[in-house]
DNA sequence: CGCTTTTCAGAAATCGATACCACTGTGGCT
DNA sequence: AGCCACAGTGGTATCGATTTCTGAAAAGCG
């Protein structure tokens, strides 16, 4: 029985850089140099290597690269909901903020619950992510930290300043100030408010920024005008219909977000109620969605999508992978966006 | 200038076999054994090393393990947008079926550019995934298939038998024929469709059933009253202005999805004309923004996300992840969802 | 009791790319 | 002429886990 030979070639459709330099006629040590082209070499055998690599459809493999170079020129990215258009947008920024520098995102849903956002992060340290890119969600500041102390870390909706961190936030009771007295300024003096869930510290910022549009104005705050919804459609409804059940007057209301809008919105459908004619409605965050609502619906704009950009961007210079400087952050702030769920009350 | 050690300990956070070995006082070659547990070792090794790998908190290096063994532990999803409910929805699916397999998503767009989608099919593979879930989206058959000679490949939105692929496509003319039965049921007799793109499958197979139902129910179809949109908002909405432009008569439309629903119901607001009571409509797909819309939105649903979830599972079956049995594909079917933008045809 | 057959564990090769080190040859300088 | 500096290049150890091969101890058996 005659011995097989140890190693033909590689198969056709994984060419490895010693075939490469077998058919350049040069050492694998040439072929490295010439594909993290950092180092002169001599133009004949770039050319011959050049060549070699078009012919044998050659890249690189991923994980040996990582293996020895510990960068698996992957960023994790850590949501809540794959589904929620708040979240995509985030990460469809990212996506594109990361396009052309050769990472890709890692993208994973924490489902809005610590524990399993705490898994998913290790989870993806695990995978040996090189940044992490946190949209939103609960972890607490110090377990940012925690995980700024192995990569660098982005966070979005909220402020954080420390080691290795880059937070993009914004003042979320500014904005919720703008969307009140925005119903203020149209004449609305009983303004309801659906907030979001009291663990989330945007939640309670916008609140306050409710809040403070009333003191502003020197009006007072009826508290049975204020319902805590769970930033979902369905708490939204619920919460219209409880605000309705009780019985207390109103004539708008400023709901957390968007999402918890459309629910109201469909709530106030339910009860025979007409948007803006019986009751104006604010929303928050501007998702894609709420052009095509009827009406379409006056909200305050997050830019979101330039937030998920921006972090990538970040990371990627924390990285060193010195893309263009980061331009200058234009359009990075709140805004109200007036559509048609508001209008000037009917005396 | 004494010698650094060369080695003093792997850093922390980064425990390796060889630690895990010197610490439970055996060789790495049987750490790995019971990493993979298929050969019978020692109870007393194996607990020696079991705890030695929850004190040193080791966890296996991803990358040195795919460089050996070839496989990535990761599924490449192939997209159209991020921020698309559609796509989401699978993805979403997909990712639920992957949980607890070990296996992560790669998510990548391709942004319905044939040629990008090529490229992003070409990244994943780049990148060595294990296999291949495309979510709908414009490759040919053949190029499928090219990539189902390298990969294990899931397919949603359409038919198609070959080795190694998976296809979970629903009869689209059916569903079409659902959604404009409703409307002829219901008295309607001038009918127009919004169609989607010419170049989609799914598109031509939807307006087919469009013209089943009338001929079916022995009508004649104006062919004024069929217009092509793009399968997002703003096409909806042009197409729907054009048919009023138009000037020809109808009392329903079939949209052949439901983002072009939305924005043909902006439309019709913004000339005043109301839901169902001038206009009923129908959508396609039931993505969960249709219940709060106002009135709510009848269409018909595929169940995106029980796809997704079948596709995983199917692909970690090829892969021989023997997960439980892929459970009788309950619910896999399509179904007309009434809600409130339809009614009777007012005599 | 001696020999074979298991069973178990360690040594070492391997996956593919990178990076350090060592070597050669050329040009510039004294 | 002799020496140095340095650009180009190749050889090879290395990253961390898997896996084959091999050896030693344990078990089986006449």
């Amino acid at each position: 029985m005659s011995a097989i030979p140890p190693k033909l070639l590689s198969a056709p459709d994984t060419a490895t850089v010693t075939d490469v330099a077998l058919l350049a006629g040069v050492s694998i040590s040439t072929v490295s140099r010439i594909l993290n082209g950092n180092i002169r070499v001599a133009s004949d055998k770039r050319q011959a290597v050049e060549a070699a690599i078009q012919k044998l459809q050659f890249h690189p493999n991923l994980s040996a690269r990582s293996l020895r170079s510990g960068s698996t020129k992957t960023v994790g990215v850590l949501t809540q909901e794959l589904e929620s258009l708040y979240f995509t947008a985030g990460a469809q920024g990212v996506e594109e903020g990361l396009t052309g520098s050769g990472f890709a995102p890692l993208v994973v849903p924490g489902h809005w619950n610590p524990k399993e956002e705490l898994d998913r992060a290790r989870l993806l340290m695990s995978r040996k992510v090189d940044a992490i890119i946190i949209l939103g969600g609960t972890l607490s500041d110090e377990q940012v930290i925690e995980i700024a102390r192995h990569l660098p870390t982005a966070i979005t909706g909220r402020q954080l300043i420390a080691p290795n961190v880059f937070a993009f936030g914004f003042d979320q009771a500014a904005g919720g100030a703008m969307a009140t007295r925005h119903l203020i300024e149209l004449g609305h003096r009983r303004i309801a408010h659906i907030s979001g869930p009291s663990a989330h510290v945007d939640a309670i910022e916008r609140k306050e920024g409710y809040l403070n549009a009333h003191r502003e104005a020197q009006l007072s705050v009826d508290p049975r005008l204020i319902v805590e919804g769970n930033y979902q459609e369905e708490g939204g409804r619920r919460a219209a219909h409880s605000l309705l059940d009780a019985g207390v007057d109103f004539s708008a209301v400023f709901c957390a977000n968007d999402q918890m809008l459309w629910g109201a919105r469909l709530a106030f459908y339910e009860r025979g109620l007409a948007v803006p004619g019986d009751v104006s409605l604010v929303g928050f965050d501007d998702l894609p969605q709420c052009c095509y609502m009827t009406p379409p619906v006056t909200t305050v704009r997050q830019p979101l999508h330039e937030v998920g950009q921006a972090a990538a961007l970040a990371v990627l210079q924390a990285l060193g992978v010195a893309q263009s400087p980061p331009a200058t952050p234009a359009k990075m702030e709140l805004s109200l966006i007036v559509r048609g769920t508001t209008c000037r009350v009917i005396p």
